[in-house]
RNA sequence: GGCUGGGUAGCUCAGCUGGUUAGAGCGCACGACUCAUAAUCGUGAGGUCGAGAGUUCAAGUCUCUCCCCCGCCA
C-alpha cells in the first residue's frame, strides 16, 4: 500500500431534462464511480461529487410541457435521476443541484470576483422581444425567414436549410415559438460579457503544463486557444436561473435576467461540494482552495468528448480569472459516444435503453460490467443487446458466477462449510500465485491509467485463471485419495473467491459485497490487494465458516433479447 | 470545408518508441473433465492488417496521396 493521497473526482453534470440513457451513464458517471471506488479501496481519501445541471431554456420548455412549474419539475426530476444513480450503485459522496442556494451564491461570487478583476463588461445588445409573451426570446424560442436563403422555418441561431449561423435579430418575419405570435420587436437590453481573451495566455500556459492529460484533450484545448477566445455573454433574459448581483445586491437593470447556464453549471462542482459540507459538517475548502489545504489534492474529471473544451478552457477562465486560489483539474478522462446499434440513442425514436428502464430489466451490476468492458474509450462503441447478453452470460454467469458457485458448493458439501486446514501449497499453487501477482500488477496499472476496457479484460482473465487452476488441481479427484491435498486446493479456491470479489468490486460493487458478506470477510480484508502480497491465497483462517452465496448472475435468455429488441428498437 | 479518432480474423476489439510463424474475447469444430448456472478446461480452423506509392536490412507500426465511417468545430 502506497502513501495515502487525496482524490477529488467529479463527473460531468447530467442535465435535469429527463432521465439519462446508458450512453450518458457510461460517458462520465459510471467510469468516475469505478475510479472513486478503486481509490477508496486503496485507502486513499476520496471525494466524489456530481449534481444535476438544472438551469437553461430546455428545463423551462420541459416543465411547460409537463404542466409544472420549473421548480417543481426540477425537484421531481432530480429525485428521479438520484434514484436511478442509486440503482446503478453510483457512490457519490454528494449528488447536488446547480439550483441549490449555495451554488447561486457561489456563482454570484465568481461573477463579482471576475468583475473586480476587470473581466466583466456590461454591454447593450439588440434582442428579440415578444410583446404578447411579455418577454425576450432566447435563440431557440424564435423562428422566422432566413435572411440568406429565404427558408421560412429558420431557427434563431441557425438556418437548417442553408446552414448559415444567425443572430435572432436577423430573421425576417420573426415569430415566437412559445405562442406563435408575430408581434415581435427588437429591443435593446444589457448583458454581461466575460472577456475571455484577457485570460488566454494564462490558460495556455496552464494547458501547456498539464502533461497528464490525454493527447486529445490537449489538442482540443489548444485548438480553441489557437482560434482565439471570444468575449462571451454570460447572462440571459430568463426568469429561471441564478440572479445577477453586484456587490451582493441585485444588479440594477438585471432583475429579469439570470446567468447563462454554461457559466453556472461547472461552478456546480464547487456548489455541490459546499452542499456536501453543509450536510456533513465537513470542510469543503480543503478540497477546492489551494490556500486551504487543497494543494495536495489530485483533481480528476470525467466527461464526454463534447465537454472537453468547457473543462479545459471555459471553466479555467472562470477559476483563474477570479484571481483566487482555486483548485483546477489535474487529470481528465474523456469518452466518445456509446451508440445504439451504431445509431443515436433517441427518446422520440424509441431507440435505446434509459437508466430507469434498464433497472427494471436487470440489476445495476449487469449493465455496469458490459458498459465498462465496452466503454467508448478510443472511439465510438456500439451497445447491442446481443453483446450485452454475451458479456453477461459468458463473463459474469459462466466465468465468475460459476467459479464462485462451484468451489463454495463443493466446500460446503465436502468440507462442512468451513475453510479446511492442513496440507501445504505445491507447484500448482506457486504457479497460480505468480500468475496472480502479474495479473494484479497489470490490473492495478490499468486502473491507475483509467483504462477501463483493459481493466475489465484483465479482471476477467484472472477469473479464468481461477477456473484453470481448479480444473488442473481437481479437488473432486483429490478428495478420494489425498484429503490433505484436497484441503489445500479448496482452501486456495475459497481464497480466490474473496480475492476475485475484491478485484471486481469497482466494476460490480453490489455483487462483490454479497460475495464478501457470504464469505464473512471482515471490513479490513476488503481493500485493494497488493500484487506483492504473498498471503493472498491463505488469508481465510482454517475453520472460518461461510455460506455459499446464492447464484450471482442469471443468464439472459434468447427470448428476453428478442423481447427487448422489440421494445427498445434493437437490431439496427 | 477545418480538426480529432477510427478502418486488423464472421462479430467486438488489443497491438508502446518499426524486428522471429499478426494477438485476445465471442461465435464455430473437435477433445478432456464432472465440483458447478448443460457451467469449466484444452486443441484447432479463420486475416494479402481500407487502397496505392515511398523510406528501411526490416512496416499493421514511419512518410505522402487517395477512399470510407463516427464525432467535434465552422
Amino acid at each position: 500500500m502506497g502513501v495515502m493521497a487525496r482524490f477529488l473526482i467529479t463527473s460531468a453534470l447530467p442535465y435535469i431534462n429527463g432521465i439519462k440513457h446508458l450512453g450518458n451513464l457510461v460517458g462520465s458517471m459510471l467510469p468516475a464511480d469505478v475510479h472513486a471506488r478503486y481509490r477508496r479501496m486503496q485507502g486513499h481519501e476520496v471525494l466524489f461529487i456530481c449534481a444535476t445541471d438544472e438551469h437553461g431554456t430546455p428545463a423551462e420548455l420541459a416543465a411547460a410541457e409537463a404542466g409544472q412549474s420549473v421548480r417543481a419539475y426540477c425537484d421531481d426530476q432530480h429525485e428521479i435521476q438520484k434514484a436511478a444513480c442509486a440503482g446503478f450503485h453510483l457512490s457519490f459522496d454528494h449528488f447536488g443541484r446547480t439550483s441549490h442556494p449555495l451554488n447561486h451564491a457561489r456563482t454570484q461570487h465568481f461573477a463579482e470576483a471576475l468583475e473586480r478583476a476587470g473581466l466583466i463588461e456590461e454591454r447593450v445588445t439588440a434582442q428579440v422581444y415578444s410583446v404578447d409573451d411579455g418577454r425576450f426570446l432566447p435563440d431557440r424560442y424564435v423562428e422566422g425567414t432566413c435572411p440568406v436563403c429565404g427558408y421560412e422555418d429558420a431557427r434563431g441561431d441557425q438556418c437548417d436549410n442553408c446552414g448559415s449561423l444567425l443572430d435572432p435579430v436577423q430573421l425576417k418575419n420573426p415569430r415566437s415559438k412559445i405562442s406563435g405570435s408575430t408581434n415581435i420587436e427588437i429591443r435593446d437590453t444589457a448583458h454581461l460579457f466575460l472577456r475571455q481573451p484577457l485570460m488566454e495566455a494564462r490558460v495556455r500556459d496552464w494547458v501547456d503544463a498539464s502533461t497528464q492529460w490525454p493527447h486529445l484533450a490537449r489538442s482540443i484545448a489548444f485548438k480553441w486557444l489557437d482560434e482565439g477566445l471570444q468575449d462571451r455573454s454570460i447572462t440571459r433574459d430568463l426568469s429561471w436561473g441564478i440572479k445577477v448581483t453586484q456587490d451582493g445586491a441585485p444588479r440594477p437593470g438585471f432583475d429579469s435576467k439570470v446567468f447563462y447556464v454554461w457559466f453556472d453549471a461547472p461552478i456546480g462542482y464547487i456548489g455541490a461540494t459546499e452542499e456536501w459540507a453543509a450536510a456533513t459538517g465537513q470542510d469543503w475548502q480543503r478540497w477546492w482552495r489551494t490556500d486551504q489545504g487543497a494543494d495536495d489534492v489530485t483533481y480528476v474529471q470525467f466527461m464526454g468528448k463534447d465537454n472537453v473544451a468547457f473543462h479545459t478552457v471555459s471553466f479555467p477562465v472562470t477559476l483563474f480569472g477570479s484571481g483566487e486560489p482555486w483548485k483546477a483539474v489535474d487529470r481528465l478522462k474523456a469518452f466518445n459516444w456509446l451508440t445504439w446499434y451504431g445509431g443515436k440513442f433517441s427518446t422520440s425514436g424509441k431507440r435505446g435503453i434509459f437508466m430507469d428502464q434498464a433497472l427494471e430489466l436487470l440489476p445495476g451490476d449487469y449493465w455496469r460490467w458490459y458498459l465498462l468492458a465496452n466503454a467508448p474509450e478510443s472511439s465510438d462503441a456500439a451497445f447491442t443487446l446481443e453483446g450485452f447478453q454475451s458479456a453477461v452470460n459468458a463473463d459474469l454467469a459462466n466465468v465468475f458466477g460459476n467459479f464462485v458457485n462451484r468451489i463454495t458448493r463443493f466446500a460446503a458439501t465436502k468440507m462442512e462449510g468451513r475453510v479446511p486446514g492442513g496440507g501445504a501449497p505445491g507447484p500448482l499453487e506457486q504457479a497460480l500465485a505468480a500468475r496472480l501477482a502479474d495479473g494484479i500488477a497489470a490490473l492495478t496499472a490499468h486502473h491507475d491509467a483509467m483504462d477501463f476496457r483493459k481493466a475489465a479484460a484483465e479482471t476477467r482473465a484472472l477469473w479464468v485463471a481461477g477456473n484453470e487452476y481448479l480444473q488442473e488441481a481437481a479437488p473432486w479427484s483429490a478428495i478420494k485419495t489425498d484429503p490433505e491435498r484436497a484441503a489445500v486446493v479448496v482452501r486456495t479456491g475459497l481464497n480466490l473467491v474473496t480475492l476475485f470479489a475484491r478485484l471486481a468490486a469497482p466494476f460490480i460493487p453490489d455483487t462483490a459485497q454479497r460475495v464478501l458478506d457470504a464469505m464473512a470477510v471482515p471490513a479490513e480484508g476488503r481493500g485493494w490487494p497488493g500484487a506483492d502480497d504473498a498471503s493472498l491465497l491463505d488469508t481465510l483462517p482454517p475453520g472460518h465458516a461461510f455460506e455459499p452465496p446464492p447464484v450471482l448472475f442469471a443468464k439472459i435468455e434468447d427470448t428476453q433479447v428478442t423481447a427487448w429488441a422489440e421494445q427498445f428498437g434493437g437490431g439496427g
